[in-house]
This record gives structure tokens, sequence and C-alpha cells, in this order.
DNA sequence: GCATCCAGTTGTATTATGCAACCAGGAGAG
DNA sequence: CTCTCCTGGTTGCATAATACAACTGGATGC
């Protein structure tokens, strides 16, 4: 039972090399910096949640999108997405448009309010992002970048996430 | 309105430097990974959700602790914590036991199905992520958990988390 | 010994979510 | 052309996690 007492350390798993603490410390990090993301995704913005963040900057990225797209590519429920672009609309931050070619789809667009939240969402982020990395060097943050966007690219060939 | 237009990518926003395009690149790939951790939170287990995983973990390393101290560690209710512990002890994962000094306060510890749940939730992760960054050079594997270890200790000193 | 504080529980509201049922528009077979 | 099936989207319902507020019972201080 030593390995069951200390899972979060070191545990003694026989032969584990320095790689395996390694992961090890990203396991726990990740476990970590989920929690705190998670407990803070609601309260990103008085408008917007994680997740309408999430769709308004899809949206701004494709231009325009149906909510079937986006319930795929964020692996969330249509009737969420429906939901959520409900809210968004009302907010008046998105437009939802007929689709000439097929009367079923609504086309998404980002209104001129949704741009601009959208930005001033980012902007917000980026400085808080800018804040806590302020005594990185810029060797480091390359090289942190790099790692987390090697470590998301798994995404696309499994599925999972915790 | 360039910097509204494309703030995911590498908005113009005049001299920024590579330090200011890698903290963008940090931004965008938080993002995405508490957008996916957020999905998945739930169902990383039958029986245990993030948050609950998390608390036995705390409880397991610190061997015994009060509910209140869970609460102020996680920035959670009171009574969120309560009703999460009342769950793990029906599920028979923790045990609450008056303590002898102040009778207000419930100690909570693990008991043995509790600590086998978790060290085979813990296993399970660990699997995932050897799996997740199995072909890293240990050499990077070492330097990634450094970068997140720093990046999370700045939570000691700031509140926000998104 | 009363006033106050603190640990924990419970009631209520909110929010995000999924599933299932449904509706309306399209696409193909006959 | 019409019937059937598919598909995009909405809505009804249930659930889970959470916060806030009110309350209970024990502890502490003056």
């Amino acid at each position: 039972m030593t390995a069951a007492a200390e899972p979060h350390r070191a545990g003694a798993v026989r032969d584990r090399t320095a790689g395996d603490a390694a992961v090890e410390t990203i396991q726990r990090e990740m476990t970590i910096f989920a929690r705190r993301a998670r407990a803070s995704a609601g309260r990103m913005h008085p408008e917007l949640s994680l997740v309408s963040y999430t769709l308004l900057g899809h949206l701004e990225e494709s231009g325009r999108c149906r909510a079937t797209d986006l319930a795929a590519h964020y692996a969330l429920d249509k009737s969420t997405v429906s939901r959520q672009v409900s809210a968004l609309e009302r907010a008046g931050l998105v437009e939802r448009r007929p689709d000439p070619d097929d009367l079923r789809v609504q086309v998404l667009h980002l209104t001129a309010a949704g741009r601009r939240i959208l930005a001033e969402v980012t902007e917000r982020r980026r400085a808080a992002f800018r804040e806590r990395l302020a005594d990185w060097s810029e060797e480091d943050l390359k090289r942190f970048a790099t790692y987390l966007t090697r470590y998301n690219a798994w995404y696309g060939r499994s599925q999972d996430g915790s």
C-alpha cells in the first residue's frame, strides 16, 4: 500500500525514471490548474462564461458557422449550444441568419458588440497572463508556449481531457 | 479594429515582442486546456468528480483535516464542501470523526476504500498522462513540469484562475 | 453568563449540462 | 409527386454543482 499511501508525491512504484517523476508532476500541476480553471470559468466576465467566450472566439476565427459545428467541435450537446447561442443572441453578441441554401440552418455571425466584448475579454485575459508571466524570461515563455501547444495537440488524436 | 479582428492569433498590437506572442500562445492553449478539462471534469470516474478527487487527494496528503480547511483551501463554499463530503461519506470513501478537543469540528479521514479508489483513479490518470507524453524526451518533460509548477505557483499570490 | 464567533447543515435559487421528444426543412426512392 | 428517412434546431425534463442565507450547537471572551 505504499504506492497508495502517497500517490501524489514520489510514490515508490518500482523502477521509475526521472521522466516518470516529471510526468507525475505534470499530472499534478495540470490537475491543480484544471480545478482552478473550473472554479473561475463562470466568472471570467459578467457577460461571458468560459464556454461563451470559446464559442465567440470560434465564431470570430471562422467568421460564420452553424450551431451544430460548434457542438461537434467542442463535444457539447446541441441543446446546450442552442441555449448558449440564444443567450448570446439575447445579449446582442451574435446574430442568427437563416441560410438561404438550407432553411434548417441558422448561420451564426458575431455582431459588432460581440466583437467588441470578445476583444475586451481577450485583452483582459491577456493582461492577466502578462502579469502572471511578467518575470519569465523570453526564452522560458517561448519554450512553455511550445510545450503547451504540443501537449494540447494530442487531443486531435485522442479523447479524454482530464 | 485590427486588434479586435484577430485577437487569437498574432494580433497586430503595435510593438509586440516575441515574448508577447508567446504569452498570447500560452493564454490560448491554457484556455483550450481549461475548456477541455471542464468538459471532462465530471466523468473522470463513475464515482469521483474532479472536485471529489481533489478533496480526497488533499485528505490523503494531510492525513486528517476539517471541512472548513478544504473550503478555504479550494475557495469553495462550506455548504458545497459539506455536501461533497456527505456524498463521499455515503460512498464510504471518507469518515467523519468528532474532534474531542472541539465538538463542533468533524475531522475527516480517508477510509481504506477511499484510499483504494483514490489510488485507482490516480493510477488511471497517470497512465493517461504517460501515454499522452510518451513521445516526449525526458529533457522536455522535466522542463515542462518545471514550467507548469512555476506557472501555478503564482496562485499563492493572486486570485483569478482563468 | 451573556454576547459573539465559528463549524457545519439545510433550504432555496441559479446555472450548466445531457437526454429525449419534438418540429421543420431537405434528400432520395419509388 | 409523395413517402420515408435524415438533419439542424428547440424545448421539456432531470441532474449536478454551486453560492448565499438562515439556522443549530458548541466554544470563547469579557
